[in-house]
DNA sequence: GCCTGGCCACAACCATCGGTTGTGCCCGTA
DNA sequence: TACGGGCACAACCGATGGTTGTGGCCAGGC
């Protein structure tokens, strides 16, 4: 299937005739010909009865016309995407499943027409670089990282405060809490693999560790979030932390659970990071939406590292 | 932009190296690695950031994969559309914008999981040969137009009376009726161009002059229900008939009236037509649908001609 | 009833494209 | 430092898709 055809058989189809579709096209009528003969030969199926006149729309043809309006602006959203100009929305988070997905997914209920498209940078200083460099449009992280200050030209606001659940498996000894408090978890085995030092998330857990004396290994390649619940799950030993709002593929039948933490309760400040002169249209539109469903942000009762900007 | 560099595009991108893809696609390394690079060329943007062990997405690369997928989802639908094993379910309408199109607007808000292909072929006639081939596996028409009785095979069932309204402008004679008699019609020019001699249509019109003495002119080429409302709008001698349940594009400021017929309110009868021996499953499924929104047919007060199948 | 005009398909020809093989460069690792 | 894995470039070649030229078919007018 070639999508110059799809477009010579759409506009053939409007035309009602090969000849006038070839001058729309530039191309000359044989050409269209061969093309919709081309795209006919591939579907195995003809498109349109040939008359003395003009060429007319079969049934298949009429089944099919549907199906290629919107494979073509399939294609041209698709182009729009990578294009500078009148792009969507190109939003940093930082895993697909975790908190600020939902704000998205609000974002996205509340404000259908806005085109998005979600990407994964490294880190907050990748993040920022991005924003910078206007690859990305908007980024949700925690910021600032300690020594690394935003630039003046990336504003933030505070946006979510994530609670940290603690993620065990049945045989854990704490498995049968309703809740536990950080000083219960002293001693315990946490399991994060895939913490990569110097980046923002990794320095979160370095002062958790430090203020609360836990003990955090980040041990061992990533597997993906599927092999770490399977080794929790198995592992008595071993728990995780896990965003109280990511949404996992939840394995069934393996008995995990979901303990919330407290004394203090231990969040992920998300914030969200923009350029102060992105003249996206939709950014604004983002932010106001943002502004409109205000965050419990640094609620008593909750823990954040000292480096975290405040409002 | 090429299907095939999208489709090796998606596939490098899950594999994480041209290699891998090029194995996956049974090609050479080399050939996924121009193809990439033209569709990068088309984009004008990059997509991967090749490594020493591997290729890895950009920014870009990332905010276009979902498109791309998505791309492929629609060019899949497209091709299965007309390919007769596990197609859409393939219907036939009258117009379309008259009132089955609201059936089926009901249907697929009922259920949204059957997939739909709305065609339209010149009559009953060519609609039954149509599903005898296996063309189109339902038609909404009314049936059977005199002397043509439907064929065995062929099952139908009525499913809605469709009441007349006349459309006037604003400075016809009867613009400021409530509502009319058919009796009041009579001596009045009722204008329905595009009625083609020999369809059921037209024998439907033809029965209602023949009883009520009404005068319709089918003269004139049919340039559409635009140029259509146009001149009733502009032409105060001239007033149509059109189903009361159609959807136009209604054009403002032109003071466009419609009245409702009355004693009796001609219906037009639709029926739904489809194949004794077709197994679709949408099939079942649609006509369990109308099965159960029983229409109201053959209501006091209203006409169809002698010809219509009762149920 | 024949001629004419409009429209599409087939044939021949040619440039470009997209595939292959062969090879070189780069980078992470033993 | 040598090695291996992965990607890009070069040369080559068949397939593809464009063009021009031509013929057939059908509808409408003389």
């Amino acid at each position: 299937m070639d999508l110059d055809a799809v477009r010579t058989f759409v506009v053939a189809a409007d035309a009602g005739q090969f000849q006038e579709a070839a001058a729309e096209l530039a191309v000359t009528q044989q050409a269209v010909s061969k093309r919709i003969a081309a795209l006919e030969r591939g579907l195995d199926v003809r498109l349109f009865t040939r008359t003395a006149r003009g060429a007319q729309l079969t049934i298949d043809g009429q089944a099919f016309l549907p199906h290629a309006r919107e494979l073509l602006r399939v294609a041209e959203r698709a182009v729009a995407s990578v294009h500078a100009a009148r792009r969507p929305l190109r939003v940093d988070v930082i895993a697909s499943r975790s908190g600020q997905s939902g704000l998205m997914r609000g974002f996205h209920r509340a404000h259908p027409e806005v085109d998005l498209d979600v990407v994964m940078v490294f880190d907050v200083e990748a993040a920022v670089g991005a924003i910078r460099s206007g690859a990305i449009d908007a980024s949700f992280r925690a910021v600032a990282k300690p020594g690394a200050p935003l630039p003046d030209d990336i504003e933030s606001v505070r946006v979510l405060d994530e609670p940290l659940q603690l993620l065990t498996g049945p045989g854990h000894a704490l498995a049968s809490a309703r809740s536990v408090t950080l000083a219960q978890l002293v001693g315990h085995r946490i399991w994060m693999p895939g913490i990569v030092p110097g980046t923002e998330w990794a320095a979160y857990y370095d002062d958790l560790v430090a203020r609360f004396g836990l003990t955090i290994e980040s041990t061992g390649p990533n597997f993906g979030s599927d092999a770490l619940l399977d080794t929790v799950a198995d592992t008595p030993a071993l728990a995780t932390f896990m965003g109280e709002h990511s949404r996992l593929v939840w394995p069934t039948g393996h008995g995990l659970r979901r303990i919330p933490v407290t004394d203090p309760t231990p969040v992920y400040p998300h914030s969200l990071l923009w350029h102060r002169d992105n003249p996206h249209p939709a950014l604004a539109t983002l932010r106001a939406h943002l502004a409109a469903t205000p965050p419990a942000v640094d609620a008593p009762g909750t823990w954040t590292p000292d480096w975290v900007h405040r409002r």
